[in-house]
This record gives C-alpha cells, structure tokens and sequence, in this order.
DNA sequence: AATACGTGGCA
DNA sequence: TTGCCAAGTAT
C-alpha cells in the first residue's frame, strides 16, 4: 500500500532517537508502553532511564517492594500504573517463569496492559501482526480518512482500528505501528499541525475539507468538582518527624503518602477546623497550638481541582496514634503526591515559612 | 458505557 | 489565569 509505505519511509528519516527503540527485550519495550500512557514522552523519558538502571530486568522489579516502585513512579501520576506494573512482574516470574510471554492473549491478561499496550508489546518485541490504537493513531487516521464518527465511542474506535488493520505493514507490524504514533505525535499534532509540509498534503480528507482542527470528534465531556483538602502538618515541639498518613484504596494517589487531612466542601479557616469532628480524632496528649498562617495550593487535575490548605500544628507529643497513622522522620523519602513534595520541599528549606 | 485516575506544557 | 490535552486501563 502507498500510504504505509510512505509512512514508513518518513519514519526511518525522522524518528526521534530513543532509548526503547534501540531493544527488542520486551521487559524495556513494556517499561517504556506503560510510562509512556497518557505521558509525553519528553515527561516520561528521565523515569525510563532511572526505573530501568534501579529495575533492570523483571525479576528484580518483582522483588523489590511496591513502596519502591511508587517512589520511582513518585511525580509521573497516574500511580496505579506502578502498582500493576509490580503485581505483573511477579506474575511473570511465577507464571511464566521470568519470560515474557509472546501470546497477545497472555500479555493482554497481565494487570495494567490493555488493548493498546497488549498490542504495542506484541507488535513491537514479537512481531504481531496487530494494529495500536491510541490517541496520536486515532487523530492521524481520523483525519486522513476523514472520519466524522465520534472515535470516544465503540463505532468510532471500531472505523479507525479497520483503517489501521488494512494499512499495517504485515512484514513489521511493530515499526508500522511506531510510525503512525510518531507521525501523529510529531507532524498530524492536535493544535498545530505541519499540514503545509506533510507528506500526505495531497491526500488527506480533512485537510481537503478544511475540518483538520475539527477532527477527531469527541462525544464526551470532562466534568469537574472541586475538593477542599485540609491537611494537618503536626510537628512536636522541637522535633522533626511529623505524622503521615498511606492513602487508600477508592481515591486519587493511592499507595501514596501524604498529611492527615479533612476534607471539606468549602474553604476552612483555622476556627472552622477546630470545630471539626475528625480533628478531635487525633489523640494529642497536649494542647495543640496552630503555627503561621496555613499556606494555599491549587492543583488543577483531569476530573478534579483541588484547593489544599496546609495548617501547621504543635503538639506536646504524638500520644497513641491510630496504626493507619504513621511518625516520619524524613517525608521525602515516601512516594508523596506532587503537590505534597512541592509543600515539603518549601518546608525543608525554610521551616519557618 | 461512563467515570476515575496525575501531571505538565502550551496558548 | 484558564482550558485543553497527551504512546490508556480498570471498574
């Protein structure tokens, strides 16, 4: 065909040099799939190399301890991602005997691999005739074929992935496959596309019908709520540890660490926050004085805004904390969230801010 | 099918 | 400052 041939062609000229593209192992190929979801690659690059020295093959990632993993994955978001890579790790070890399996059917059921990164996987370290669909594919093809079916929806996704199936070159599915994703990535981009200097200027419907910046179209629309979380930073007097607290199950940044905290529907002010049940639940055996004025984050998310207030408190001493709570000495060596490590990171320099 | 899950870059 | 969006998956 002449549209994968070209394709091809511009990608062994301009094909950004990177370093999962010069392996075949599919332990590296995988790292780099899943860093790479929903990442920039210029994001993702400098957690390719740092996870890959500290874990460098599949045994050792599943011998090392999940807080391990989150606190490699510390600041790329999206923290499940290190949990499932994990939990897949011994899965591979236990199951597969430290292989990689080369099933598509195998590698899809490993936790946190779905259709895409099954297939990325698949096509790219064992030369699986299967297409990837992901966001730069479906912007490319939706443009090129002119696609006006919504591609967040089942038909939608279902037309690219039949042009993506009769375009895939079924000698090297995997570079095919890097191809379509560097193009949309690099020339078919979402604001500014290189239309005037794109090879496929010729033959591409959107941009005969003037509907590039319409396309794709999306059906669904982002709702977001806004969450007031009130953390309690508490310090005993002269001391340096503070108590910390693992997130849990059911919320963002699970399996990260971060303050006590009350959350609320609207800003709270000192007053209001002492009024508060939960703050009565922490069982301080001395009279809890409130330092400074507490410092405002706004954290601005996909599905959520959230407006952190930290309140510095001092306590006599810690009393007998529940076993949920957790006395730390140095917080930056747990996986926190990003907005947390901004607060402690200002805490560290300047205590008394 | 619809929703939640992070962060940073860009205009 | 605000809104949009990026090599998706799990539930």
């Amino acid at each position: 065909m002449d549209f994968t041939h070209h394709l091809i062609r511009w990608y062994d000229e301009h094909k950004r040099d990177l370093p999962w593209r010069r392996t075949h192992d599919p332990y590296l190929i995988w790292i780099s799939e899943i860093i790479l979801q929903q990442t920039r690659i210029d994001q993702g690059l400098p957690y390719y190399e740092r996870f890959v020295a500290l874990f460098p093959d599949v045994e050792t990632l599943a011998t090392a301890e999940e807080r391990e993993v989150l606190k490699a994955w510390q600041g790329l978001g999206y923290y499940s991602r290190a949990c499932n890579l994990h939990k897949a790790a011994v899965e591979v070890v236990n199951r597969y005997g430290g292989v990689f399996p080369s099933l598509l059917e195998d590698i899809r059921s490993l936790p946190g691999i779905g259709a895409y990164t099954a297939a990325a996987i698949g096509s790219i370290a064992f030369h699986l005739p299967v297409p990837v669909i992901d966001g730069n594919v479906l912007r490319f093809l939706a443009r090129y074929f002119g696609v006006e079916t919504p591609v967040d929806v089942a038909v939608g996704k279902k037309r690219i992935a039949d042009y993506a199936t009769a375009s895939i070159d079924l000698s090297d599915p995997g570079t095919f496959n890097q191809a379509v994703m560097e193009f949309g990535a690099m020339v078919c981009t979402p604001l500014n596309p290189a239309c005037g200097t794109c090879i496929f200027r010729d033959q591409c419907r959107a941009l005969s019908t003037g509907s590039v910046l319409r396309l794709p179209v999306k059906s669904k629309t982002v709702t977001q709520r806004i969450r007031h979380f009130n953390y309690l930073v508490i310090t005993t007097k002269g001391e340096k540890s503070v108590i910390m607290k693992r997130r849990e199950q059911g919320d963002i940044w699970k399996g990260l660490y971060d303050f006590p905290l009350i959350e609320s529907s609207g800003p709270l002010d000192i007053k209001k926050l002492q009024k508060e049940p939960e703050w009565l639940q922490l069982p301080f055996s001395g009279r809890e004085v409130m330092i400074g004025s507490p410092r405002l984050y706004r954290h601005v998310l996909t599905h959520q805004v959230i407006m952190a207030r930290f309140f510095r408190v001092s306590v006599k001493s810690f009393g007998e904390l529940p076993e949920k709570f957790l006395v730390v000495k140095r917080p930056d060596q747990l996986p926190v969230p990003r907005l947390v490590e901004k607060y402690i990171t200002r805490w560290t320099n300047e205590p008394d801010f």
